[in-house]
Order: structure tokens, then C-alpha cells, then sequence
DNA sequence: CCAAGATAGGGCAGGTTGCCCAATTATTTA
DNA sequence: TAAATAATTGGGCAACCTGCCCTATCTTGG
């Protein structure tokens, strides 16, 4: 319901196409088109079908937090009675403060992140998930540093390299 | 080094802005100068600074790894020899499915985000990360649902919440 | 061998960008 | 409060780009 089962593996030529944005991300499809041999049409349609194929996510993910006031981001392990995970989350998802959360395997069951302008803030929506009926524990993992920050372009490397020599991927 | 101090905050003018390219992420300056009721050079210089300053995050945040051919997503607790950091970070940055990582307070040292294209994979990573000198132990927790995909909406609402109630806030 | 799909190449009107400038508000600051 | 500074606006212009359409190759798989 979300991504498209269309979302098949992506050849070569995406792979360059997307390397390319990255590069020059304002870059025009007739910029990318010469720069990578190939005809206008052809990048055009390739990035309309990234774009529908669910190969790009939403343009929100480009935006800051801290930008927005909320330089601090902490990782919450929540543990839960697994059996109202529903009502949880959806109680999780009006605390806006919660950016994004998974559901793992491990001891924890949901891990959080959670972004804040400070660390009272930090400590308010703790209470707040806490107070969710089913909560049963919250521990919170400040990031004192951001050692890697989100990265894709390792992957594609990885998928171009593996594609050119067709042999065990290692590095 | 890595974000602009520039990033001051962003005034109602930059959240509306931005408002309106999660929402129509191919609108031209044009289109959200009218839209918003703003000239268009004001947008296009507003933009042209929410980039510079950090504000938007690299294309690349936009690229879905799923559809790279890495459709699993796993959190790795590393507990490592503090003293070591700094090598045992240059290390991690070589594994390409090592997409994020974050130094943290608890129990764990670092919280990395892996993905991979099948169980196996997965392990094969955990075992690099674990022959890395300096790393005690890493635990794997395999993410089984995104329940909440990241957004950065929710934070955007709530500044623009705050700033038409209270009029304090310097945002 | 044919059908389907991808790519190249070309065309065209209309919208958009980049850049520049002057006039008009805020907003600060002295 | 007045002067200085920054932000916004409106307009103009050439070059460029997009969206859409059509055709001719060229692969690829059945």
C-alpha cells in the first residue's frame, strides 16, 4: 500500500542517473541526459518511473530537524504489552516530536527517534509515551554525534561495482 | 564544520515555503510565490538559503534503499573499547550497508542503521562489524515494520502551531 | 520471425530560471 | 527619532527547460 511491488531492482542506468542527481541535485533532465549519453526521453522517463516506482521518497525527508529548532535527536527503546501495539502506535504518531519509529526484534519492541529542542523537551515525551496505555518502559539513547550520517550513495557504489564485475561483493 | 552555524532559525515565511514543496515537491518558484501569496524572487532567495544553510539535507536522503536491493533494515547496538573510537568509526564508514551511525549514551556505544538484501547479508555485515579491533559485541535488532516512516511534517505543524498562538517564540 | 519495450532524435508552445535593477517596506541601530 | 540596513516587490529579458507528440531504430524474449 505503501511502495509499489513494482519497485524492481533498478538497473545501471538508474543507478547513474540517481549517482548523478546526488552530484547536482538541481540538475535539469537535459543536464543529465548529456552528461550521461543518453537522450532526454529516455532520462525523463526514468526519473518519472523512480519517482512513481517509489525508488524516491518524499521530498520531507531532505528537511532538517535542526533546521526547524530541534537540534537534539535520541533514540527511545520502548518496550510494550505486544498486544495493544495498535493503540500504541497510533498514540505514538500525534507525539510529533517522534519522527520515526520501528517495529524490532530484541528485548525492545518499538525503537524510536526522537528529535527536540533541548532536553527538557527530551524528558516531556518520554512522559508522554510513557503515559500510553501498554507502555511498560522507555529508555532513552541520546546521540552525542552523528559518526555517519544517512547515506545511500555507499549502496549504489556497491551496486554499480557488483554490476561491472559480476564477482562477490566485499570491499 | 559539517552544518553551517548560519542555520539560524527559520521564520513562519521558510516552514510555509517548505510546507508547500512537501506537498508539491516539483512546484516552481513561480508556482509557490502565488500560491503563498509571495513575490517570486523572495521565494527563489529564500530557497537559494534554506539550501546553503543547511536547512535541506543532500538529494541523497531522498533515495529509498529498498529499491537499491536492500529491502531489510536492522538496528545494530556495537558496544565497543571507547579509547578506539576514532578507528574503529574509520572502519565502519567502509562497510557500504552501514547507512547511519550515531554515538550514544546507555549501554551501547553506537547505534548503526544496516540494511541488506537478505538475512544472510545481514550477517555477513554483523560479522565485519564485530571483526572490527576495538568492538565487543554488536546486537542485532531487525526492524519488522517501519511504523512510522521518518517525517519531519509533524515537527513543521508544530512550529507553525506555536508561532500563530503564542507570539513569543523566536521559533 | 514478430511483438513489445527501450532509446534516440526532432519539434513546438509555454512556462521557468537566472540575473539585473529600481522602488518600497520593514527592522535595526545609533 | 532619524538614519542605516535588510527584506520584499515588480518588472524585464534572453536562454533554457518541460511536457507532449511523433517516428525510426534496436534489443529482447516468446
Amino acid at each position: 500500500m505503501l511502495i509499489l511491488r513494482i519497485m524492481q531492482q533498478l538497473d545501471a542506468t538508474d543507478l547513474r542517473i540517481l549517482t548523478t542527481l546526488c552530484a547536482q541535485p538541481k540538475a535539469s533532465a537535459v543536464a543529465v541526459a548529456t552528461e550521461l549519453g543518453l537522450s532526454r526521453n529516455t532520462v525523463q522517463t526514468r526519473i518519472a518511473r523512480l519517482e512513481t516506482s517509489g525508488a524516491l521518497l518524499p521530498f520531507e525527508q531532505r528537511i532538517n530537524p535542526a533546521a526547524l529548532g530541534f537540534p537534539l535527536t535520541s533514540f527511545v527503546h520502548i518496550h510494550i504489552q505486544q498486544r495493544l501495539l495498535q493503540g500504541i502506535v497510533a498514540q505514538l504518531v500525534k507525539i510529533p516530536e517522534i519522527i520515526e519509529a520501528h517495529g524490532i526484534t530484541g528485548s525492545a519492541d518499538i525503537l524510536a527517534r526522537v528529535v527536540a529542542n533541548g532536553a527538557e523537551e527530551l524528558f516531556r515525551v518520554n512522559g508522554r509515551i510513557l503515559a500510553i496505555d501498554g507502555v511498560e518502559r522507555a529508555d532513552t539513547s541520546l546521540s552525542m554525534a552523528a559518526l555517519i550520517p544517512l547515506r545511500t550513495g555507499s549502496l549504489m557504489n556497491q551496486r554499480l561495482f557488483a554490476r561491472e564485475t559480476s564477482g562477490t561483493q566485499t570491499l
